[in-house]
DNA sequence: AAACAGGCCTAAA
DNA sequence: TTTAGGCCTGTT
C-alpha cells in the first residue's frame, strides 16, 4: 500500500500509512512543543521549524487511517512534514529487522512486546539547535517544567513563535537564560549557544558526518552535555538512528527484563528506535 | 516536608 | 575509571 497525500482546505490528509501514531509520536518524550488539543491524545498542536500545525489521526468511515495535517499544503508536506515525522522510512521492515537482531529466547520475547507497546512512534528529525537545547534543559528535570522553560524560551528570545536562535540566546546572556528559571542549566545552554554561534560547533557538519562517536565527542564537549543529552539530541534531532540514549527508565528495563547477555549495541543503525520502544513499554506499560 | 525529576560536573579514591 | 555529593526549581 502506498501514502497517498490529498490537499484540502487549510491542511493535507494522508492515507495509506502503518506504523504511525499521533499520540505515541508526540507522548514519548521526544518534543517538547507540542500538546494535545480538546483533550483528544491523537490531535496534537504545537511549533516545528518555526510553523504551528496541528497533527491528528484516526480511522474514517470506511475504516481507512488517515494522517491530517492542519495549516499546511501538498508542497508544505513534501519539504518538511514528511521528514519531519519520517514518514519516509520503513518502521515496518525496522522492527523485523530489529527483532531479528536480538538472539532468539526470552530476550526476544520481551523486545517483541515493547516493539508491539511502541509500534507506531517515529523518531522526529526536529530542529538540530532546538534539540540540543531542549535536552540540555532536560536533565534532572521533569517534563512540564521542562515544556514551560522551553515556552518561555521561545516567547522571550524566538521570532514569531520560533525557537531562538544561537545568536539570541548568545544576547541572552547567562543572566537573561537564568531569568527562565533555567537554574543551573543556565550556563550550559549559554555555552552551547556561545560554541555553535560562533562556529566552534558546526551543526549542519554533525549532522552529515557519518562517524557516531565523533559527533557525540564533538556535542559532549559543550558544557552540561554529556552521555545522554549527546545521545537524544543526535537521535531527535540529527537523524542519528543509531543512538541509544540510556536513563533511568532503560537502566530500570535492562536490568529487570532482560538477560546479562542482552546487548543494546547490536541493534545496530536502528538502535535508537529500538531505545524508544523499550522505553515506551517500560514508562507507560 | 523531604524527595524526586529521562544528568552532569567536580573532587577524590 | 569509578563513585559520591551537589545543583536550580517546582511538585507531590
Amino acid at each position: 500500500m502506498s501514502i497517498t497525500v490529498k490537499e484540502r482546505a487549510g491542511g493535507v490528509t494522508v492515507t495509506g500509512l502503518t506504523h504511525f501514531s499521533v499520540e505515541k509520536t508526540f507522548d514519548c518524550g521526544q518534543a517538547f512543543r507540542f500538546d494535545p488539543i480538546g483533550g483528544e491524545k491523537n490531535r496534537v498542536r504545537g511549533i516545528a521549524f518555526g510553523r504551528e500545525v496541528t497533527f491528528s489521526d484516526n480511522f474514517g468511515a470506511d475504516g481507512e487511517y488517515a494522517l491530517t495535517i492542519e495549516n499546511t499544503t501538498a508542497d508544505e508536506y513534501e519539504s518538511v512534514w514528511k521528514k519531519y515525522l519520517a514518514l519516509d522510512e520503513d518502521y515496518g521492515k525496522i522492527n523485523e529487522e530489529l527483532i531479528s537482531s536480538v538472539p532468539e529466547g526470552a530476550d526476544r520475547e520481551e523486545f517483541r512486546f515493547a516493539v508491539r507497546c511502541g509500534d507506531g512512534i517515529r523518531i522526529l528529525q526536529q530542529d538540530k539547535f532546538e534539540t540540543l537545547v531542549s535536552f540540555i534543559v532536560s536533565q534532572n528535570n521533569n517534563i512540564p517544567r521542562i515544556k514551560k522553560i522551553i515556552a518561555a524560551m521561545c516567547e522571550k528570545y524566538g521570532r514569531n513563535g520560533a525557537f531562538p536562535t544561537p545568536e539570541a540566546l548568545c544576547e541572552a546572556r547567562e543572566e537573561g537564560l537564568f531569568a527562565l528559571r533555567t537554574g543551573f542549566r543556565a550556563a550550559y545552554i549559554f555555552d552551547a549557544a556561545k560554541k555553535v554561534a560562533g562556529g566552534e560547533i558546526d551543526l549542519d557538519a554533525i549532522e552529515k558526518c557519518a562517524d557516531y562517536e565523533k559527533c557525540a565527542a564533538e556535542l559532549k564537549s559543550i558544557k552540561g552535555v554529556g552521555p545522554k543529552v549527546s545521545a537524544c539530541a543526535l537521535l531527535f534531532g540529527f537523524g542519528k538512528t543509531e543512538a541509544f540514549p540510556v536513563d533511568v527508565w532503560m537502566k530500570k528495563a535492562l536490568a529487570e527484563r532482560y538477560s546479562e547477555e542482552f546487548d543494546p549495541a547490536r541493534f545496530g543503525r536502528y538502535a535508537g528506535i529500538a531505545q524508544q520502544y523499550i522505553f515506551y513499554r517500560e514508562r507507560y506499560k
